[in-house]
DNA sequence: ATAAAGCCTGTAGTAAGTACAAGGTCAATA
DNA sequence: TATTGACCTTGTACTTACTACAGGCTTTAT
């Protein structure tokens, strides 16, 4: 059974032209197309477009997407090791992606302390006197 | 005393292509021309770029940038309140991020954690598996 | 029969820059 | 003086991961 895009749209909640998307930047292959050039989807593309929107979900890349693809796509070449060295690195990508942000946030913070928040003049406003101060 | 881009991207480590795009975009002002057309910046310039480039380095966006030297340009109009707000708002955000990633991380250590990284075919790994699931 | 809904393509917009081409200018050297 | 190289100018395209729209065809429902 065969459906459209929008309905392909409406069961996956992917957006429709996200999936025209996918497919231009050959995450999903091009789908068959009816008489009149209407694309139509299977299985297949159901569950294709499902990993993608998992691995999206979870914070990979497209290009990394498109890694994990190929290794599902012919598993008997890959490795289970493979796989999980992608999401490693995923991982630690996102654990960096934490500390960097802990980080700034307690320049912030500090930053912020300094600042008393009353309804007077801005004008010597620690938060915006550090913005400007030399070194 | 007055500079061109280039001395003023070197002094400021900030991109001279960098420099035009805050122009473009209204966060640092048209500086004067020279007779063939240089730009030429003087002290003023040079301490706008710098609160530009310590604002952005603490994660503000652009927009909330223009803000800031917003309040800073005419500080007796404003509050000490409105930067502190402002500077609050975006730690909130950041904080949300981390949680967000927070989150994630979480999810995606689950996942790993269910797979042995073995040399052997990808084709069962529960990563995959995990991706393509229904529900 | 006609109108609405859905599909098609190509294109442009988002954030925050970065990079490059084609050409003008300036300073130093031969 | 001529020329080379470094610098500057503008406009434009590229990046990520979509999203949105215009103009036009097709299908479905009334």
């Amino acid at each position: 059974m065969m459906i459209t895009r929008g309905k392909l749209s409406e069961q996956s909640g992917c957006n429709a032209e996200t999936i025209r998307y996918y497919e231009r930047i050959g995450l999903l292959p091009d789908p068959p197309r009816s008489e009149s050039g209407y694309r139509m989807y299977d299985e297949e593309h159901v569950s294709r477009l499902r990993f993608i929107q998992r691995a999206r979900e979870l914070g990979f890349s497209a290009e990394r997407v498109r890694d994990l693809l190929n290794l599902s796509d012919s598993p008997k070449q890959h490795t289970r090791a493979e796989v999980k060295e992608l999401t490693e690195a995923h991982i630690e990508e996102i654990s960096e992606k934490i500390r960097d942000l802990q980080k700034l946030k307690k320049r912030l913070d500090a930053i912020s302390s300094h600042c008393d928040g009353a309804m007077e003049s801005a004008a010597d406003c620690p938060i915006l006197v550090s913005l400007f101060a030399k070194q």
